[in-house]
DNA sequence: TTGAAAGCGCTACCAT
DNA sequence: ATGGTAGCGCTTTCAA
């Protein structure tokens, strides 16, 4: 029952070699290309020589070679994504959006991870247009100038998510980072909060947190508050950075009445901080997040939050991707999903 | 500024098609195998060949062509990565580490997302296959015959991450699930609890889940309790099917005073519920998790759980599959990176 | 509806 | 230390 990869040549080449299409077009008496269209056009090929075929593949165990065919066909069956961290559930979701749009069409995911540095972008970049991919999609739109040069030489549909910048490379699917930010300050506000903090990711390497940054100083300026550098928190990601951030903020600022978190971890972390200090939230600080991560509707107190439709995101650029591709050249370049203000308990 | 795409050929074929690496030969006035060792072998080439070489290959933008590479080398830099959903946190965790381990190897991660369906694991396992990654790896053990039989023929190195399987395909990095279920049953057991639910994934298709609720069985019934279905919950991941799990369970059971989830989404979910409902955890009903996910330590009352080394389990599994390309064989082929049970407030 | 020949861009193998 | 010659396994013309 074990005799898969020792058997020694049950009918033909049971272990030896993979079976190429050669095998398969000689096991059904056909040629190579019957074979190869078979596989890519089936409605050319007679239902009887179908038949012959799909019988021989099963035979010999054919498992159609990409990468053969990439080189052949001048272009792949592979997309490429880039996020900072995969492990994020921010960017997993989006990639998962994209991984759904694209299995119909059968094109893989080829992964990168950037580490949210631009040199280790630079390189993946490079690594993953070695793969000749047929599109990429990247998370952003900072990215250095020999990273966007790299992406336009490569000739192939780029889309970039989760932002909408002036000038995209290609395309781009996202929403207004500074507008959701300028939101939700001004809820903040308008709840009568007057010293409001704001814990976000460095605006140097992350885009999109530069403008919800930017919104949120858009929005106190506007209001005749000060924004006060003492009251901005730069971490790192995660739940137990956020309780740092807050335990920070309260010691420099005490009268500290709200906090506007640019991700619900850190958001969920400085209410849990809250909780065990025995400070009411909101009562006596009102704290807003940002994702709409599904913590974030279930803990207690509920956040509020800013709702992005990240798998949305994710499956809009594969559906991008697989347009150009198709050669449906579409208009949309720049497609705007928005964003929801959602408020419930903690702001 | 802008003149990358419809440049007017400055130089050689500023635009026209990508550089090859017969290009940056003539450039480099050398033969294209020199260029190729240089890529590969660079201490084979004298410094002068390399210096004229890199010239070349910067004045016409060269990105070396992997996939006419891996064709001709039969050997790809890629490793295939078959998870249920990369969505899930815990999934990610395993890629990212699987992605740690490769990137010094320049080898990427190809995704493939089987959506927890048997059906979509051989697809998707087919289609990777078809990019003749270097190695594959894949969460769970509970395989279709068919898949088994793909991954055996594909003659390359394989591993089974999450678990211990008694007939591994090939080599597998986990834990004992069972084990770890039995420990927390156990920890419940001894901590008074009687009447304990159990919140898993449906058996028949995650074999984790299945060896975590054959623990929680096989620890009661050692402890002379029984075992009663009622009380087992099939459901699917998230927080909110967590809180659904214990509503419904205290309402079959009254007298329920204990829960093991085997996830901390559902554990969390159900602490959530009882802090609502103004159940006193762990007092009334003593809830455990699995997986030790972030929010676990973070949460109030924090999440007593089993914690998984979730990055390491990808990273080793990366190691394993380099080791295996370079041709150290090495011996281990089911390493067990153990599961640690975390006592914290809940239970 | 099917087939023959010519590459796709690179690496392996053998020379030198 | 460097180069020439064959392919890797498919798809793309074109032809029949």
């Amino acid at each position: 029952m074990t005799s898969d990869n020792m058997a020694p040549a049950r009918r033909n080449r049971a272990s030896a070699k993979q079976a190429s299409m050669a095998d398969v077009a000689r096991q059904a008496g056909v040629s190579m290309i019957t074979v190869s269209r078979m596989l890519r056009q089936p409605d050319l090929v007679t239902a009887e020589t179908r038949r012959r075929i799909e019988e021989a593949m099963a035979e010999v165990g054919y498992v159609p070679n990409l990468v053969a065919g990439g080189l052949a066909a001048t272009r792949t069956q592979v997309v490429a994504a880039i996020v900072p961290y995969i492990q994020h559930g921010v960017f997993a979701d989006a990639v998962q959006g994209l991984s759904d749009a694209l299995s119909p069409s059968k094109y893989c995911v080829l992964l990168g991870n950037t580490a949210e540095s631009s040199e280790g972008e630079e390189a993946i970049v490079r690594t993953l247009l070695g793969h000749r991919p047929a599109g990429l999609v990247i998370q952003g739109a900072n990215h250095s100038p020999a990273t966007r040069q790299l992406l336009r030489k490569a000739q192939i549909p780029v889309v970039e998510m989760g932002t909408l910048p002036d000038e995209p490379i290609d395309c781009c699917v996202g929403y207004s980072n500074r507008q959701a930010a300028i939101a939700m300050t001004e809820r903040l506000i308008a709840g009568g909060r007057r010293r409001i903090g704001f814990v976000g990711a460095d605006p140097s390497q992350n885009d999109r947190h530069a403008q919800r940054l930017d919104g949120y100083r858009v929005a106190l300026e506007a209001a005749g508050l000060d924004f006060d550098p003492r009251l901005v928190v730069r971490a790192r990601f995660g739940i137990a950075q956020g309780r740092e951030a807050l335990a920070h903020l309260i010691a420099v600022e005490p009268k500290l009445d709200g906090l506007f978190c640019a991700s619900d971890l850190w958001a969920a972390g400085a209410v849990y901080e809250c909780t065990r200090r025995g400070i009411a939230v909101p009562d006596a600080i009102a704290i807003a997040g940002f994702n709409d991560q599904e913590l974030a509707a279930e803990m207690v107190p509920s956040l509020t939050t800013i709702r992005v439709r990240r798998h949305e995101i994710g499956f809009v650029a594969g559906n991008l991707i697989l347009a150009r591709i198709e050669g449906s050249e579409s208009g949309h370049k720049r497609i705007d999903v928005g964003f929801e203000l959602i408020a419930r308990e903690s702001a």
